[in-house]
Order: C-alpha cells, then sequence, then structure tokens
DNA sequence: GTCAAATGTTTGTCCAGGACGAACTGGCCA
DNA sequence: TGGCCAGTTCGTCCTGGACAAACATTTGAC
C-alpha cells in the first residue's frame, strides 16, 4: 500500500515541489525509491504527512515538527484544542463516528427548529465542524464519515435556505472561494446568517477564478462580496488574491473574507474586512442596512 | 493583466509541469518573463489555454490543437454539437447568460412541478447541463454563469429530496465519485431519481479514496454503490478504480457506474453495471425491489 | 476483409539541484 | 510597549533531461 508523489499531493495537500524539498532539508518524508528511481510513500509516512499539514495549518512551522515523531505530534494536537465541546456537541459527534445517519438527520434537524438558524450554524455547526476535525486527528473517525457529516449539514442549512427571500433595502452578497478551496460549507454557514438578515445572496459555488468572480460581480451589481477561506488554505495565496480582487473592483463593492485561513492572516489587506468570528458577520450586514436604511 | 505560473494552473487545471512542457514543445502557451526570470501569462493565453482544455475533455489531443488559432478551436466545438435543444431548453439557457436569477429558479421550480422529479431530472436537467456547456465553448457564457446555475439546480433539486422517505424493502444505495472527480451534480440527480422509488440514499459527496468507499460501504449495509465520472474523467482510470472496487467488495453489493465518462468505455468491467442512460436507472431500481419484494 | 500483434509517436509526469524573495524570528533601541 | 533591522526559514520558481503509459499506425495471419 503506497503512493507516488502525485497521489501524495493530492491526499496531503502539500505541492510536489515542498515534499521534494523537505525531503533535501529536513530527511522526512523519506519515501523509498521504485525500479525506475521515483519516490514512493509507505502509507504511515503520508499520515503523518497529513498530521503535520493539519497541525501547520493551525500555525505551527515545518522546522519545528517535521521531524518529531507520530506521538509528539499528537502530544501537539492535544497541546492546541482549547476546551472541551459541550455535551449537545459530543452527542452529535458520537452518531457521526457511530455511522447512526438517521438519528443524526433527526438531531440536527431538531437543533435547527429549538435553535433557530443563526445560532445553529454558530453554537451548533461552527464547534461541530472544529469536534469532527479534531476526531479525525484522533483517529477516530475517517475521510468518509466527514463528508457523510458535511452532506447531512448541506441538505440541513439548504432546506432552511429555500424558505427566504430578500426583504427591505436588503444588501446583494456574492458568495464563492477561490481556486483551490473546494470547501463550500463555510459559504453556506455564511449564507444562512446573511438570508435571515433578509440578504439577497448570490452562491457561486466554489474555486471561482479571479477574474470570474470580477465578471459576477458586476454582472449581478451586488454591494459585498463574501469569500471562505479554509483552515487549509495558504494564507500567503489568500492575501495575494485578495489584493488583486481589491484592484480589479469598483471601491464601493466591500470584500469580506472568512474562514480559519484568515484567522492566521497578519497584515490587513487594503480595502477588504477580515472576518476572523462567525458572529460577526452578523453585526456587519446589520451595520450595512442600517447604513444604507434612508437610501 | 497577467499572472504567474501557479495563477494558471489554478485557473486551467493544467499542472506547472504541463504547461511549462508544452511552451518547450509546441511553443505554445509563450509567456513573458518578469525581471526575475519567472513566467508571466498575458490573460488571453490564459483563455486560449481553458478552451483546449475542454476540448481535450472531449477527447481532442493536444497535439493537434495547441497550435491552433482561437477561431479555430472554436470551430471543432461547433463540429462537436448535436442536435438543436427543445425551445423550453433555450430559454432556460438564456436566463442564465442573461443573470436573470430570480426568473430562472421561479421556472426551474414551475418545471419541477409540473414533470414531476424524475421527469424533471430527465427531460429538463440533463439537456441543460449539456446546453451550458455548448454555451460555455460558444463563448456565450462564462464560468461564473455554469457555477451560478449548478448552484441553482442543487438547490432545487436537494430540496425536493428533503421531503422524500425511504419506503417498502428500500434498497440503501450509497453515492460518491473518485479522486479527482468534482462534479457531484451527476449524484444528486440520480439521488433525486432513486429517492423518488423509495430508495434508502447515502450521500457522500465527491472525491472519496477507493479504501474509504470500502469502509463506507460495510459500515452502512448499503445494497448498491453508485458511481459518477463526468465527461472530463479519463474512460481508463474509471475503469481500473472500478475492477479495483469490485475487488474489494462483496459480492452481493452492487455497483452502478454511470455518467458521460462510462459511455465512452468500452470494455465491460466484470461485476460492475455499466449505466449509459440516466433513465436506465429508474428501470434498474424498480427490476431491484421486484426482485426483493417477496424478502 | 477482420482481427491481433508489433512498431512508432505523443504526452504527462518525474527527477536533480540551484536560486530567490517574501515572511517570519529575535535582538536592539527609543 | 512599539518600531526597526539583520538573520533565518520556507515555498516556489527555474532548466533540461528522462521515461513509461497511452495512443496511432503499420504489418502479418487467418
Amino acid at each position: 500500500m503506497t503512493l507516488n508523489i502525485s497521489a501524495v499531493e493530492r491526499d496531503t495537500g502539500l505541492s510536489k515541489d515542498t515534499l521534494r524539498v523537505w525531503e533535501r532539508r529536513y530527511g522526512f518524508p523519506e519515501p523509498a525509491r521504485d525500479a525506475n528511481g521515483e519516490r514512493i510513500y509507505p502509507a504511515s509516512q503520508v499520515h503523518k504527512l497529513q498530521l503535520i499539514k493539519r497541525l501547520m495549518d493551525r500555525g505551527h512551522r515545518p522546522g519545528k515538527i517535521v521531524s518529531l515523531s507520530a506521538d509528539e505530534l499528537a502530544g501537539l494536537s492535544d497541546a492546541a484544542r482549547t476546551r472541551a465541546p459541550r455535551e449537545e456537541i459530543e452527542i452529535l459527534a458520537r452518531l457521526i463516528a457511530t455511522h447512526q445517519l438517521p438519528e443524526l438527520r433527526r438531531q440536527l434537524a431538531q437543533a435547527l427548529m429549538k435553535q433557530g438558524l443563526q445560532r445553529f450554524v454558530i453554537d451548533t455547526v461552527a464547534p461541530l465542524n472544529h469536534a469532527v476535525g479534531e476526531a479525525w486527528m484522533r483517529g477516530d473517525i475517517g475521510v468518509f464519515e466527514e463528508h457523510l457529516y458535511t452532506e447531512q449539514i448541506q441538505s440541513a442549512l439548504r432546506n432552511a435556505l429555500a424558505a427566504l427571500q430578500p426583504q427591505g433595502r436588503a444588501p446583494r452578497v456574492l458568495l464563492t472561494t477561490f481556486p483551490h478551496e473546494p470547501h463550500g460549507l463555510g459559504l453556506l454557514m455564511v449564507e444562512a446568517l446573511l438570508a435571515v438578515e433578509g440578504a439577497a445572496c448570490v452562491p457561486l459555488g466554489t474555486e471561482m477564478p479571479l477574474a470570474e468572480i470580477a465578471r459576477a460581480v458586476r454582472a449581478h451589481r451586488v454591494d459585498i462580496l463574501a469569500l471562505s477561506f479554509s483552515a487549509a488554505f495558504n494564507e500567503r495565496q489568500a492575501a495575494a488574491g485578495l489584493a488583486e480582487l481589491r484592484a480589479m473592483l469598483p471601491g464601493a463593492v466591500l470584500i469580506w473574507a472568512g474562514g480559519e485561513c484568515v484567522a492566521r492572516i497578519r497584515k490587513p489587506v487594503e480595502g477588504v474586512e477580515l472576518v476572523g468570528e462567525l458572529a460577526t458577520v452578523v453585526e456587519m450586514i446589520k451595520a450595512w442596512r442600517t447604513l444604507h436604511a434612508g437610501l
């Protein structure tokens, strides 16, 4: 059970160049070679690379952690955890791990009804996302459990969204992600928060080229462009892309960037609102409506 | 308005290696260089690369088309068109091209109600998908219009699906795609067809590693595994993956493979049902229920 | 004429190892 | 505490050669 460099790039998100240069500099990974002299990575090294990648997504630096053992890495992820999640979240996480699909659906629907859409997104979905990521780190669940969970949340949110209509002097908001950012759940969560406030959302899905984003902004005459960046996204590329996009768009169009990646961007990007906290979006949309109430 | 090689890889889906080797072999693309000797690609070349990529997805070979002019490339896409779509489809396509989002939503919802979910999927969504692809080829619409359309269909289908419940002796069906196959719309269309027939669907989303698919099949004790392959997918890889998966799964689990890519597979794969036509799925699920009615 | 095997061509991906700039770190000074 | 300046780290880019798998074409047998 071994993989070539292309498959490792796919499964870890580390570029071929990076994999080669780590090997040269740090001595890890240290793949075997096939008859043709090409790298073949054993599953254990790939798994360790995935662990390292997730730790780097949280701010660790490669030079400090690539040479650590798997146990030491696990220790870091423990150190990185904040506080234990609420019991409600742990119950849901357990349903995911034990594949109890109908019960998971039922409990999600119930939580949504009980809390309302905004609180559901902020108090249930966001921490549950985090808990699911942690569970993956510990090896409690695998990729398919994560995907199945994502599908269920998506289903619940889209269903709730279908019932909502824009109202009043509603801002038009375009939602999308940059190329190489396939995670669309964040967009859906933001769309839910905004739609409740009466915004008219134009969901473009994921991985939209910058030039196309600019075209879409003009075609739909949007007031706000909302972009989502998951933890796995490179913050440098995010900052560069945002600056590029800012230059392409009229100054009147607001750009809001959110997601775990954005929290890691140190230097502010001129003309772009970096949203570190999900709940902030609600404040921001309310502020927008107040500002434009008289028009 | 120029891009570096990383951005071009992002926007075209062609790897850096491929971009460099095309330049060396075919003399195209021919990017300028910045002060540091690095490639910078003008927008016009990037657009031509995108066109070439789509033609290659339809079976054209790079050596024959990279050196053609933009006009000649457009000619090739015309040659590939089949017959003119129904008027209803053209009206919808026009709404997409002219960014009339609310009207598009309204007409899709109306078509769904008028035709019923299954006919909607087969007679409206499928031909509309095709028409949208053609429109992109002609340059009538861009990437963002395509994505926005996809989002609307997804919204309509998921909404319809939420209302359905498994019934009777329902087959459990797991739906997903292989890694490198990000198109999930086909899955949703199939899920709609099956759910109407009372199947219990387990949607895993896209890009699931084979080993994880096998784990999911066992964990959820599914009767049928349904996989979707878009036109962009390589048919050889599809056939190889299907054979590999067949070997990993119990013989009692049926494997159904569908999508435009599958229609191109010549040699049948042992123990795998290759579904060339969307409507066939409905027949197949009915046959399954008849066969298992007495149990 | 049809099918299969053999041969030639095309094409994507891999490799090594050097280089560089942007971002980060840590020490210094106000 | 905050700002500035070296030193270090790190990802990405470069060139140009190589090779195997996929594809196309010819040859040969029935």
